[in-house]
DNA sequence: ATATGTGTGGACCAATTGGTCTAGTCCTGT
DNA sequence: ACAGGACTAGACCAATTGGTCCACACATAT
């Protein structure tokens, strides 16, 4: 795998877990198998270039989960399962520490307006691949919809870590389709 | 005011604004105005047990908040309006740029299990208490009524400082009350 | 007055931080 | 063969990190 690729995936993981500012350069480059000198070829910038480009990435492949959750489905509520089971799998993988990919990339750094708006920018991004969805599968109010699912994601996952246990992310299915199912009443 | 509680105070404000890691100690002593002397002689085990005490310190403050929201209220979507106005102004009035000051504080240290269990202590502070106030008003299932709203204040935080707007905390108290009222049907 | 204990002030430390810079390697096109 | 760019390798740097340590202030108690 090309260097800059091996950079950017052990930056993802590892800013994960620990934040932007909980990972040292030394380190990162350590786990990546890579000189300094190679990081500041690809990323002129440095760190902060890296944690934009991870953050890309993490994003990216998420886009890809939702992309494979909703599509087969035939319905909102059961591309919702799907992807939350897949998150659960996902999280019970990891060491159940690591955060949201993004906030914990991009939120940690520097209170830097590049890093705010690049993350404002990759919620959106899953917002609006949510939103596409549910309007598919008839979901009346789709971007109502998608955007209350993003946040239960993001307090499912923060509970789950919590109490170290996938149960919250599994049990979100449940909540969401109580309020939000194949096009009965929204706001 | 006394040196410890400066400490205390001032950790707790920076932690939040820029994470564990993000926060050097000479940055916080200077802050606080105290010596290093002062932070060893408090707290013996250093940046860990400050980063403990603060987190405590700022559930405390939620805790209170959260009473302060349900106890005067007749019903439980007339607390949660309450608490999410509280939280939108909290959030206008910071730079909108700080998170949830338990997360950034120990979710960012040493992935240290006393961390991490402290931290699951206090959001589980959190919940009971909102759902003391969710039985007392009536609602059917309380439990999972506090549960579903700490995950919706969680992401809607989340996406409010994405978008650097408090539109997404206020919009909550629409969003819970369509499934849990005062009582009618949720599982 | 003098002893004791709590708390303060800050010099000092090794280790690590993010970052710079240069010498060299490798591949490609001519 | 060789020129030139892309890329690697890592020594080196000033600044900062969390932490230790001790001399000192200032109470209260005797």
């Amino acid at each position: 795998m090309p260097t800059k690729d091996r950079l950017i995936r052990t930056a993802a993981e590892l800013f994960r877990r620990s934040g932007y500012n909980g990972v040292g350069l030394n380190e990162l480059l350590t786990a990546a198998n890579a000189p300094k000198g190679s990081l500041y070829h690809h990323f002129p910038n440095g760190k902060p270039d890296l944690a934009l480009a991870a953050a890309t990435w993490a994003s990216d492949r998420m886009l890809r989960m939702i992309a494979v959750a909703y599509e087969p489905a035939s319905s909102f509520a059961e591309g919702t399962q799907a992807l939350c089971a897949r998150l659960a799998e996902i999280f019970d993988r990891s060491g159940k520490w690591d955060g949201c990919p993004i906030s914990s990339t991009l939120f940690e750094g520097p209170d830097n307006e590049a890093f705010r708006s690049h993350a404002a920018h990759l919620y959106e991004g899953w917002i609006s691949e949510a939103t596409q969805h549910a309007k598919r599968l008839g979901v009346k109010t789709p971007q109502a919809t998608a955007e209350e699912f993003f946040m239960l994601i993001q307090g499912a996952w923060q509970l789950s870590r919590a109490r170290r246990s996938s149960a919250p992310l599994r049990a979100l299915p449940t909540i969401v389709r109580r309020g939000v199912g194949t096009g009965d009443g929204n706001s």
